[in-house]
DNA sequence: TGAGATTCTGACTGGTTCATCAGTTTTTGT
DNA sequence: ACAAAAACTGATGAACCAGTCAGAATCTCA
């Protein structure tokens, strides 16, 4: 009943209103899921932080769920996105630091999306395993291939780079997810951009150096 | 009310089952509330899973709040415990791998507690932020020691400890917190022993080497 | 300008929430 | 065996939940 509505080429007035509210929900709501997950957050809580009565909420968005499911949604591309920057002919080193670096960009830059994502998977991805079985083991089998081919040129040493990957995951978005954590070890009330400078500079260095990334073959094997 | 009884040195078989129920009770509350956070747990779901009345529950636990720190409570020593491993005279490689190994292991053996921990940071530690500024910093402060102590004899890179630790701690807990995403990237339904196995010693490699580890004193500096 | 479409929301429903409490059952020490 | 203490629980209350709906307010376009 809602959505397709695109009548005459007109101002479009209404339908700019329609998004921005629209987006003032999702901004509400993944604020909200983020802090207490699906089954915490409310659709008063998320409501008040739109600034809007819950029945405008469900006018936009019929069902918790559904709401739900919209705010996920929107974050799988941004969380893709920088597994382009694995490319065949790229350098290791430059790759990694490249790829580990816009990891923890979003991890600064967008901590609440981050949230509800770790969230999702903390309670087992049920709205989301689809996702992960499917979509997403295409999109990132291009990267297996990948480190396939640095290991067979010798760039690399032979490792597994799902692991690697999954390392290299868990230790840039614990700097969104677990970010309390990182301030408190940190000594810190606010995380500076030179904390964030220094954890790309580190992790970098010991995910190259670790795996021993090389710009020319290893002689030999 | 509760609590201080301890009458006639009797048998003390109800205290015995007190205790009993009170395990049960917060078996089922750890597991309710790392599948749905503080906010999103019910009574009636922990009551359901401990096989008893919710009213029961509430005699043992008076608040969900009250049930809820001691959860997390009894999660801590576990936690921390591991730390000891960082000992001034080990060898760094030796001592890192202990390490790992010991907080992968307590990921696969105890993944709700981890869970339960985990989404308390991603709320932002509303009931642990105490517990994580003082008490946790101050059983930690030794293994800032030991890596300064490493350091200063040539024994690893310099690094940023904590920068290291922070790393370690997510790439481990990633395996209870995040097991869903682990499984889907390894496509298994299950991880097995040698998943773990995999894992402690990809890790510890990439860790021991990134950070330049070494058993005797480098030359120079 | 005005008829119709769209947007918005107060009031409401049926269900669930945490927590209390009176009262029953079980255990205990004598 | 029995009185007192402890353990337990069904019934209940007040607050809150997701979602519905009738109708008011606003906008659109001829």
């Amino acid at each position: 009943m809602a959505g397709s509505v695109r009548r005459s080429r007109g101002g479009g007035v209404r339908e700019a209103k329609r998004k921005e509210n629209e987006t003032r929900v999702l901004d509400a709501a993944a604020q909200v899921f983020a802090k207490s997950g699906f089954d915490g957050a409310t659709i008063n809580q998320i409501a008040t932080r739109a600034d809007m009565p819950a029945a405008t909420v469900h006018y936009y968005f019929a069902t918790k769920e559904i709401l739900y499911r919209r705010v996920l949604y929107d974050i799988q591309d941004l969380w893709a996105e920088p597994l382009a920057l694995f490319a065949v002919d790229a350098m290791p080193s430059e790759a990694l630091r490249a790829y580990i670096r816009a990891k923890i960009m979003l991890a600064r830059d967008y901590p609440i999306q981050s949230r509800v994502f770790a969230n999702e998977l903390l309670r087992g991805a049920p709205y989301l395993e689809g996702y992960l079985r499917i979509n997403y083991n295409e999109k990132i089998q291009h990267v297996w291939d990948v480190f396939d081919t640095w290991m067979s040129r010798g760039l690399i040493d032979p490792i597994e780079p799902k692991g690697l990957m999954l390392t290299i995951w868990a230790a840039t978005q614990t700097y969104a997810d677990f970010e309390v954590q990182v301030r408190a070890v940190l000594r810190k009330d606010q995380l500076e951009t030179t904390d964030y400078e220094t954890a790309i500079e580190q992790l970098s260095r010991i995910v190259i150096k670790g795996i021993g990334a090389r710009d020319v073959p290893a002689r030999r094997a």
